[in-house]
RNA sequence: CUCCCCGUAGUUCAACGGAUAGAACGAGGGACUUCUAAUCCCUAAAUGGAGGUUCGAUUCCUCCCGGGGAGACCA
């Protein structure tokens, strides 16, 4: 990667004048990219620190280290220039050539640019994790793509990723399920749509319950049994449990969301009694004179409770034979769970559990956390209140509003293709409207803005992506014979420029656990690209320039698809 | 009461302690006999408040205000 070969230039250049500069630390060589192309592709504010340190005058400083770069051995193959700006950059311009060899790199490994060597550890990622009996639902929707997305950008730079989902199929809540359909239950509207009614019986219930807590008990004995191994009860919950997991899977696959395994929270139930007694014995966790047992967490005012005061496991004791056993069976040096905001309490609490259990060390698990999706009122969504909106509806929503753009615009496109292009665009609209926003904000949703079809949003690059295959088909097959260096126009300077960076963006994506700084990168790229198409002809020029021009366009439309790959979204040939 | 997240144009969002705070939607104006106008160009418009650290703060620290979330038998 050219930053970090920066990065060693300077620091040998730094380290020539270490007599100068005592207490520089390596760590405090920063390169960055530069918001603005005049100061150039990359630059440093290695001077700027330096100065603080030594109390001299950075633009001196800068002047040092610049004579010393400029004397490094093979520095020349890579940087045209250095130059020194107020007040006291370092900025580095990369030679026209090595972007040049950039580009005919990217012609040659296709979607292997960017990939990064394997790295020889292994992260589990926890997410989507879906409740049974209950359909996938738009808050859903920010933990599936998020985690799908970062699944796929670890992937890339070279981890060992296993994807994982964690459904809650067990707890109170399935008593209360239960009880529901004991009391109104009809396995006819079960079968006919399972999971729209077992949350009627779910709601009803709880409503109910509400107003006559005595129905709570009733629910909660259900459980009991269930835990207990009651047949009728057992049998209730596997079917509900099957129908829950085949209805998610169908969202699944629209979302082209691929989990390598589907670990439910009963899967544990039978280690729970000895993962607890051992908390005892090791002293860890105690028992409460009411019968509950609590691991305290030192610094936290509230302890941890992993058995209820029935007897009753809860879900930290599974989470806990989770980690347990997730990091043995993988041999993973890392669990990420992603999942909510809300959650952080919890997940800490969880986490410190497993770590004074020495099921995992500090560091190992991760919370890679992100801002709710709030109801259109700006609220929480919430089961009980029946306001979820189903994920499903979301993206059918979706389809239909793009296939009316494609009728109107495109109408020549067979129905078939038609179709596709409806559902990749209008999928890829939801999702990437989820994915280009910083993980942390809240989202507030809202069927206009995330269904929008024009500006910033995947349609956006989906339709520069269309266009230059567009060309690329009117040219008829690739060209060997090109001349980069007639490629000289500010916009095919600006696109060579810009697609220097595409692996260090996926890097820092995977690094900061940040898939909008890949969406933001790519929403860049197509302003380029669509700047490029509108100002500069390709096919009616002439033949060497049309040539590298095509040989651009190649490039671009790689780095374009692979990276919205990356994401989870797909770039149709046409639209 | 304690802890966590968030406060940026009218709205929805960007910005690794850096250089002139970027977009999009919406508003107003312009560009299709020429590679797909789901595009492009132009105009107006923003860092909640007060301090502090720094050569430099939207970013870090303190306090205040506002929104949301969490705080032992839900997850």
């Amino acid at each position: 990667m050219i930053k970090s070969k920066i990065i060693d230039y300077l620091k040998k250049a730094i380290s020539v004048n270490l007599r100068n500069y005592p207490r520089l630390s390596a760590s405090m060589v920063e390169v960055f990219i530069p918001e603005n192309e005049k100061f150039g592709h990359y630059s440093t504010n290695a001077a700027l620190k330096l100065a603080k340190i030594l109390k001299r005058n950075p633009i001196q400083i800068a002047e040092e280290i610049k004579s010393q770069l400029e004397k490094q051995p093979n520095i020349s193959g890579l940087i045209d220039k250095t130059k020194i700006a107020a007040p006291g950059f370092i900025n580095f311009f990369i030679k026209k050539e090595y972007l040049a060899k950039r580009l005919k790199e990217i012609l040659k490994k296709k979607d292997k640019f960017g990939q990064g060597e394997p790295k020889k550890r292994t992260i589990v990622v926890e997410y989507s994790s879906p409740n049974i009996a209950k359909p996938l639902g738009v808050h859903h929707l920010r933990s599936t793509i998020i985690g799908q997305a970062l699944i796929n950008i670890l992937r890339f730079v070279g981890y060992r990723v296993i994807s994982l989902s964690f459904p809650g199929d067990w707890g109170t809540q399935f008593g209360l399920l239960i009880a529901g359909y004991k009391k109104w239950g009809n396995p006819e509207k079960i079968k006919k749509e399972p999971i729209k009614e077992m949350l009627r019986l779910y709601v009803k219930f709880s409503r109910a319950a509400k107003k006559n807590p005595k129905l709570l008990d009733e629910g909660r004995k259900e459980f009991k049994k269930l835990e207990q191994g009651d047949k009728e009860n057992r049998r209730l919950w596997k079917w509900f449990l099957d129908e829950s997991l085949r209805d998610f899977e169908r969202v699944y696959k629209l979302l082209d969301i691929k989990i390598d395994h589907t670990i439910p929270e009963s899967y544990y139930e039978p280690e729970l009694k000895s993962l607890i007694n051992n908390a005892l014995d090791k002293g860890i966790a105690k028992k409460g004179k009411d019968g509950s047992v609590v691991i305290p967490i030192p610094n936290s005012p509230t302890p941890e409770i992993i058995q209820k005061s029935d007897g009753g496991t809860i879900y930290t004791t599974r989470e806990l034979a989770a980690i347990k056993h997730r990091l043995k069976k993988w041999k993973a040096d890392k669990i990420l769970y992603v999942a909510a905001n809300q959650q952080t309490f919890h997940i800490n609490q969880v986490f410190r559990s497993a770590e004074l259990l020495g099921f995992a060390k500090s560091g190992q698990l991760g919370h890679i956390k992100f801002g709710m999706m709030l109801a259109p009122s700006g609220k929480k969504f919430a089961t009980r209140e029946g306001r979820l909106i189903p994920l499903e509806e979301v993206l059918e929503e979706a389809t239909k509003r793009s296939l009316k753009i494609v009728q109107k615009l495109n109408p020549q496109l067979p129905k078939k293709e038609k179709e596709r292009v409806a559902k990749i665009v209008g999928i890829g609209a939801v999702k990437f409207f989820d994915l280009s926003q910083n993980r942390l904000s809240d989202i507030v949703f809202d069927w206009n803005k995330m269904l929008n079809l024009k500006g910033s949003s995947a349609p956006y690059i989906q339709y520069t992506y269309a266009r230059l295959k567009s060309i690329l088909r009117k040219s008829g097959g690739p060209q060997k014979t090109f001349n980069l260096s007639l490629l000289k126009n500010e916009h095919e300077l600006a696109i060579l420029n810009y697609l220097l960076y595409f692996p260090e963006i996926i890097e820092d994506s995977a690094i900061y656990y940040e898939p909008n700084r890949l969406a933001g990168y790519l929403l860049r790229l197509a302003e380029k690209a669509n700047l490029f198409y509108e100002t500069t002809p390709v096919l009616r020029a002439e033949l060497k320039l049309r040539n590298s021009r095509l040989a651009l366009i190649e490039a671009i439309s790689l780095i374009i698809k692979n990276g919205l790959k990356l994401l989870g979204v797909e770039a149709p040939e046409k639209m």
